[in-house]
DNA sequence: CGGATAAATGATATGCTATAACATATCAAG
DNA sequence: CTTGATATGTTATAGCATATCATTTATCCG
């Protein structure tokens, strides 16, 4: 199973830091970075694509965890809510936050061939900020996802 | 036509207009604009809003047609394909196209209170496809969709 | 401390969304 | 008329998500 950021870089590094951020974050803002949240979030950073909450689970499923539905979806929400991933609309699954405690209107580049997932900072543009703007819309959060190919498939000739 | 805002106005022209460019559109490129299409996509023109592929498939089903799941996801998926409608992901759902056989990378406006999905002209921006060519990423399709409160649910003083 | 309150987890059941797989029908072209 | 392409019918199942209620754990405060 292919594991790709769209550059080869130290994961263990990744997943330390994002950690260590989370749970400080948590402590300074009262939260409660508990066993599954951690583990969630560690089983998210493991990997530069997005996973289904049904992956989750079977991980922890594997680890020995009574693990439902519920369990992998409080967790995600969790850590969603407090930026620490993100869902994937297109793909109705999640991703770690790459840019902890950044301020975020997230934007994400989706490799349709290998599923790697790459978050950008680059938020909805101007023009959809004017459009709503002018039909007196008001903009709670964005969605802003492209799908396409990354460079590793696209060099290994995928179509 | 300009787009449609979240004020009232005739549906029926809207639907008249939408589903007469459809046929065209249809005929000019050689596709069959069979019945069921045809019908999917009035049902989705009925209303400014998005809908699930079960809310069709319920409606089908109560004109007294067999229905089962692949026969409104088919339709669904022709009028994807070519143009007619747009899958909204946040919702997993669907709405009609408002500007037939214009350019498409569209932008959504979607209130999440009343489930009104305003079609906008925006694009992705500049700054995700700066993002993607810094990393070699070759952009396929957009999602872009904002959710938060129309006008008129603002007014009504919905929080 | 110890009880009250709130937060998190465990567990069952169910609902919504989507597609695989195979059969049938329709129609145009050779 | 047969072939091939396209669309539809139908069954079954896979995949994603949440409601509900019981139980446990954490936190607060007297």
């Amino acid at each position: 199973m292919p594991a790709p950021a769209f550059e080869t870089h130290d994961h263990s590094v990744c997943i330390e830091t994002a950690v260590a951020a989370a749970a400080q974050s948590c402590a300074a803002r009262g939260l409660q970075f508990t066993d599954v949240r951690r583990r969630v979030l560690e089983i998210l950073l493991a990997e530069h694509r997005a996973l289904g909450a049904y992956d989750i689970l079977d991980q922890l499923r594997a680890e020995g965890r009574g693990a439902q539905p519920p369990v992998a979806y409080r967790a995600l929400d969790f850590l969603v809510k407090y930026g620490f991933a993100h869902r994937i609309e297109r793909l109705n699954a999640f991703t770690a936050c790459v840019h902890p405690g950044a301020d975020h209107d997230p934007a994400f580049l989706i490799c349709r061939a290998c599923s790697a997932v790459a978050e950008a900072k680059a938020g909805p543009g101007r023009a959809l900020g004017a459009a709503a703007a002018a039909q007196g819309f008001t903009i709670e959060q964005t969605v802003v996802e492209a799908e396409g190919l990354c460079p590793k498939c696209a060099a290994a000739g995928v179509s």
